[in-house]
DNA sequence: GGTCAAATGTGACCACAGTCATAAATATAA
DNA sequence: TTATATTTATGACTGTGGTCACATTTGACC
């Protein structure tokens, strides 16, 4: 490794941890990128030579803490149990480990948002985050199939989809709540639901 | 109406329809609070008075927007047909309406997302745009249960909100997508199968 | 170690959302 | 009509995210 290359993830580890320490300490809004180059010791200008928003930083973390828990996964013991237990034991996971920080969390989904609809930052590709959860529910479900969890006759892809909604609405309507419900029960039971089907 | 109520909503109205114009010609981003303060004929701090942010504003619309909707719904042909199809017909019209603007629909679930952040705008009520999508169907499906189309034993709130989180989802994919797909296909694609349901 | 090209750093500068003390307009009371 | 109170309008001003022309550092090649 060159010293430029030393330097650079220096330069940009050192913004990474200046700001996880300001934004616990203060919150995002009010951590101004100023401050955040003033501690980490560079002028503004090299910020934005790392992170071309302020947001980018937020999107940074949000990748970060997503290699980690799915490297987890695919290290858990998911073997031998019916579909339905994976996919709940899956998003149950997910969703416990969102749970950790939900100020984060909330300042996450919303960054996730506006790339969504600042389209000019190229079209969806590993941007988006939503797609890996319904890529990796089709793999469950598909193995599902495959052993006689799973109706034969299912448009599997369509299935992750509505799965990966429901995840999806549970988690805003968590984000949104006073904090009486848990995120983790909510989805196991709508998991329930959706393999019994609603009609009669 | 006195003088002055007559001058506010004057004022009001002058805004909005400035702005939608502004909006259309170049976009919401690139749209300043001078332009439209200029082009409406007032000074910019009266724009404060009327809208808190210029993210409001957009709000405002979509408040607009939705009033016309459900007004509309109440008012179809909706008697006698099964709880499946109500419900199809029901979120299809929601997504129909949705797909005539959709540079307009990313900007206002993007500014829902902020709305549901900045929590200091106070805890949902009926800002909370699901959660009245949640009622409604809450209120179909109930019907459903009595009439003998859905499983007596089902947790009614519970798959509305499952409906919501499909219906959410596949929105955003929509959003996403570059149109090959229907949004309105999608969703009624998704409902059948949720009746039915995954498991064998 | 001298020379050039490419990458990275820098901070004065700009655009724009939002504020606030003050002014103007309107309502109320006499 | 005059005097006072209340609501609404105003625009200079501020704070902050982001830019850009230029300076500095680094690496490659001789």
């Amino acid at each position: 490794m060159s010293l430029r290359e030393k330097k650079k993830t220096e330069t940009k580890n050192k913004i990474f941890e200046v700001s996880g320490r300001l934004f616990k300490e203060k919150g995002f809004e009010k951590t101004t990128v100023d401050e955040i180059t003033k501690e980490a010791g560079i002028a503004k200008g090299t910020f934005f030579n790392y992170f071309s928003t302020k947001e980018a930083l937020l999107l940074y973390f949000g990748e970060q803490k997503e290699e980690l828990i799915y490297g987890l996964i695919e290290n858990e013991t998911m073997k031998g149990i019916p579909t339905k237990e994976k996919i709940t034991n899956f998003l149950v996971f997910l969703a416990e480990s969102v749970e950790k920080d939900k100020e984060l969390t909330k300042l996450m989904v919303f960054e996730y948002t506006r790339y969504m609809v600042h389209s000019y930052l190229g079209p969806c590709e590993d941007k988006c985050r939503l797609h890996r959860l319904t890529e990796t529910l089709f793999g469950l479900l598909d193995e599902g199939v495959k052993v006689g969890d799973v109706k034969t006759s299912l448009d599997v892809y369509k299935a992750s989809e509505i799965i990966t909604g429901v995840y999806l609405h549970s988690l805003i309507m968590w984000l949104n709540s006073e904090d009486k419900i848990s995120f983790s029960n909510e989805i196991s039971g709508k998991i329930d639901m959706l393999f019994e089907g609603i009609g009669v």
